[in-house]
DNA sequence: AATGAATGAGACTTCATTCAT
DNA sequence: TATGAATGAAGTCTCATTCAT
């Protein structure tokens, strides 16, 4: 197993028990014993916790953008465009409850304050630009709107399995149907 | 000081600082110097660390539960309804962000699933009867729209203390002032 | 409810717990409880755990003599002698019991080693009595014996339930039937 | 000095202490000063202190198993065989003691019920077997009879360094001459 | 005489991190 | 490169005892 590799092995297991257990829940040990390897190596590849925890944070971002990069363009509609965007919330779970978790805890969200904004910033322009080809004006709060409704919906959505997500869009896509003039 | 004033200070004092710092972050001899007692004192009024966290935030949502009781009837357009429970939210800003750092943690949403979904089941069905006097059809899936939108408005609004809310709420409002049929 | 009786519920309760739970495992704070007194008004009777203690042990040692001391001189054969002895011991079963506990716990052996041996040498020097009368030379040997099988049926009878100490005490008696000359 | 070599001093510093002191009154961190380590470290070998009691309380049974085992069959009389006995429990002294200790605090016999028992079954099946080989019927009450005899002169001899145990033996064995028909 | 609030030392245990091998 | 033994600070909780009321 090359370096490579090893990181990447390091770095979805440390998604996976952050999501699930918590930051402050989850041992450096445990890390290592699921990810099977020593504890000394894992410090080779990540020199604390918290170096650690950023790493992860900045791919999931980036996967997240890289996700929704993807989808940029193809849709007209709001509907569709929810559902790509709820459909990459439900592919990268673990790295959004994990963005949910960090901004609860203030330690976390002061280590990732940087990185978080940039994040927010991202989506809030996405958002807007979608928004405003869609003929919306004051897209910048019809974005930040958006946005919290989506962040709400994505909370309630991942912390309950049978949260009925597609009727709630639904009502959602309709406030959208004509643009407020 | 009489045992009911140093219980409120413990609570006080606890909310506080798991409100600013996290749960987990925040220990029990961080409370008592906080609150100018003794560590055993603090033993005596709750039995664990985890009796205090429910201790307070059951009396978080008995304290929103009240406040938006107060204020129920009161109005008839969404405008002012949402601004109600907003001026609630940075009245009871502790509390509110105590109950979205136990929701992201599930260590804590574990220990108090109980009391949350009553909460969230309190305020779903307050809103649903809002939405239904104010002649919408779904008001469930409504309901949950909105609440969705209220909870991401209020995490946004928590987290960043620029946040433009009045002007983010004016859109909110445009949005339901003709009912969808 | 006057001194004496405060006093002996203390003790009793004490002795109870104590004996059930162990010295260490049992607070004062539990004793108040079970005796329905405050923790001051208790410390108004004894001045710590450790004179507790040594009150109730000394307690435990004049009954266990009194009680010995009212079935001497009226049996002749073994038998009887021991099935006495091993009755008062079901009846003083948590005075019996905590002698054991301390015996093997050296913090508490070392503050009542004076009673403790006390109550040795009174038991000794009156089995090695009984044994003179029938008819045993070597009657401090045989006391010593005695003493120490007794001891052990009294620890396997108290720490197990279905003991069955009438068919063990046969054959313990035809041990002593012939006196060895 | 090696994994070996830290488990089997950890095992060897705490039944010293164990035993002189109590299981209660010694601390983990009493064991590891004593025993050079830092606190942590015991924890990578026993991961609780009632996993550290019952690691030795297991060990010392074996022990004794072990050692009453090699004399085994190298007796005819019952003396020699008291006299092995009895130098296999001063030689495991504390062992010896230890398991006193544990029989008589209940939080620490409900803990160890099992081994305790296998332990006291061994060895009544092991008197038992040899009286049968002695020619005494009723073994079984014999061996519990005997078993308690021994268990009393240990603990008289364990915790009195001048009981004249050797006096007492001959007093026992004198019993078992002429089995009793 | 009576209460129980208050204290703080000390118990067990966890864990991020270092470093000899 | 790789291991995991080793450290020790810090966390939660218990409890004998004191003392103001």
């Amino acid at each position: 197993m090359n370096t490579q590799e090893r990181k990447r092995r390091i770095v979805d297991t440390a998604l996976q028990l952050f999501s699930e257990n918590g930051y402050d829940k989850t041992s450096i040990r445990d890390i290592a014993k699921h990810a099977n390897m020593s504890l000394g190596l894992l410090y080779n590849y990540f020199a604390s916790k918290e170096r650690l925890l950023e790493a992860i944070v900045q791919e999931g971002i980036d996967d997240l953008k890289h996700s929704l990069d993807l989808t940029r363009h193809s849709h007209q509609d709001l509907l569709s465009l929810l559902k790509t965007i709820f459909s990459v919330i439900a592919r990268k779970r673990n790295h959004w409850r994990l963005l949910h978790i960090i901004r609860t805890q203030q330690h976390l969200a002061d280590l990732l304050a940087v990185q978080y904004d940039a994040f927010n910033n991202y989506l809030i322009s996405e958002l807007s630009l979608q928004l405003r080809q869609m003929g919306f004006q004051n897209s910048v709060s019809e974005a930040l709107l958006l946005y919290a409704t989506i962040d709400g919906l994505a909370t309630h959505y991942l912390s309950n399995d049978k949260y009925p997500l597609d009727k709630v869009l639904e009502q959602l896509e309709k406030k959208y149907v004509v643009p407020v003039q």
